[in-house]
DNA sequence: TGCCCCCTGCAG
DNA sequence: CTGCAGGGGGCA
């Protein structure tokens, strides 16, 4: 569910509450969701985090052996950090993912995948209704020939526009390319119809026909929604059920192009078009047929 | 390069 | 009930 935005406003926040904790105890619900050996997470102490595209990396360790939890949230993970006064109650809940009720619920919920327990008594949850995420356990040197990480493509920001132009040699559609992790990392639905309303590109057109001046453009616009929804918080559907939490409750989605906007006016200035709602590649796709060529 | 699959839950 | 959901892997 979350794209390099969500992910990275994830990271942000964890980075500020986890980092130095050490993790007492660790438990397992269900076989699904994790791989490797959880008992090796015991007693260390959680040294950073950092993101690979739409993945988290938590770097963990003691002396001079550190390992990598590796997650996915896929669709519908979350991680909800909560942490409690020694009454019990509640002093800070910090939860980014998939927008569902666990968030204000109780925990750990039927969907916890995964709980992390630390020595201040704060807990980190993995939910996961859909169970396509994942947690994996490796050792720190091998975290980079992972199968996922090896696979991704160079970040947006880190890509030149020769490098860009390079990727889009693909009969595929524009925005099935975008989209491909393999090509350029972190880029998911919503960033993927918004940057193509920005280009004035139809997100139908094969990859290839995009000339020079149209693949610079777009580059462009990947990188400024991006960076949008990262100084928005990611987006998110929670409606001000955040109340009480200091949350994730990001608002990229009070800035959507075209994303979810299907029978509604184009934004652009001048344009009468209204956002039509087609699938590419089994994805909806929205686009204004007017100013989309 | 397209399709189908992994799953659960919710809106229409 | 069907279709759809911000992801990605495997298959031919």
């Amino acid at each position: 569910m979350p794209e390099l935005p969500e992910v990275e406003t994830i990271r942000r926040q964890l980075d500020k509450v986890l980092v130095g904790s050490r993790i007492t105890q660790v438990e397992v619900l269900g076989n699904k969701t994790f791989e490797g050996d959880s008992k090796l997470m015991l007693d260390k102490l959680i040294l950073g985090i950092e993101r690979r595209g739409k993945a988290l990396v938590i770097k963990i360790g003691e002396k001079d052996v550190e390992w990598g939890i590796l997650i996915h949230l896929k669709m519908t993970g979350q991680l909800i950090y909560e942490k409690k006064n020694s009454k019990g109650k509640f002093e800070e809940r910090v939860v980014g993912g998939h927008p569902t009720k666990d968030f204000v619920s109780s925990l750990p919920s039927s969907h916890t995948r995964v709980m992390w327990k630390f020595e201040d008594g704060s807990v980190l949850y993995f939910n996961d209704q859909r169970l396509f995420g994942w947690v994996k356990l490796v050792k720190w040197e091998d975290v980079e020939s992972e199968k996922f990480i090896l696979r991704l493509g160079k970040e947006p920001w880190e890509m030149s526009k020769e490098e860009f132009r390079n990727i889009l040699n693909s009969t595929k559609s524009i925005k099935v390319r975008l989209m491909d992790q393999d090509k350029i990392a972190g880029i998911g639905n919503i960033y993927a119809n918004d940057a193509l309303w920005e280009a004035r590109i139809d997100p139908r057109r094969s990859a290839k026909l995009l000339n020079e001046k149209e693949a610079k453009c777009l580059l462009e616009r990947v990188v400024k929604v991006l960076d949008e929804g990262i100084k928005y918080g990611g987006a998110t559907a929670m409606d001000g059920k955040f109340v009480n939490l200091d949350g994730l409750g990001g608002t990229y989605q009070d800035h959507f192009r075209v994303y979810q906007r299907e029978g509604e006016e184009c934004l652009r200035e001048n344009c009468d078009g209204v956002v039509e709602k087609t699938m590419i590649g089994g994805r909806g796709t929205f686009y204004c047929p007017v100013c989309q060529k």
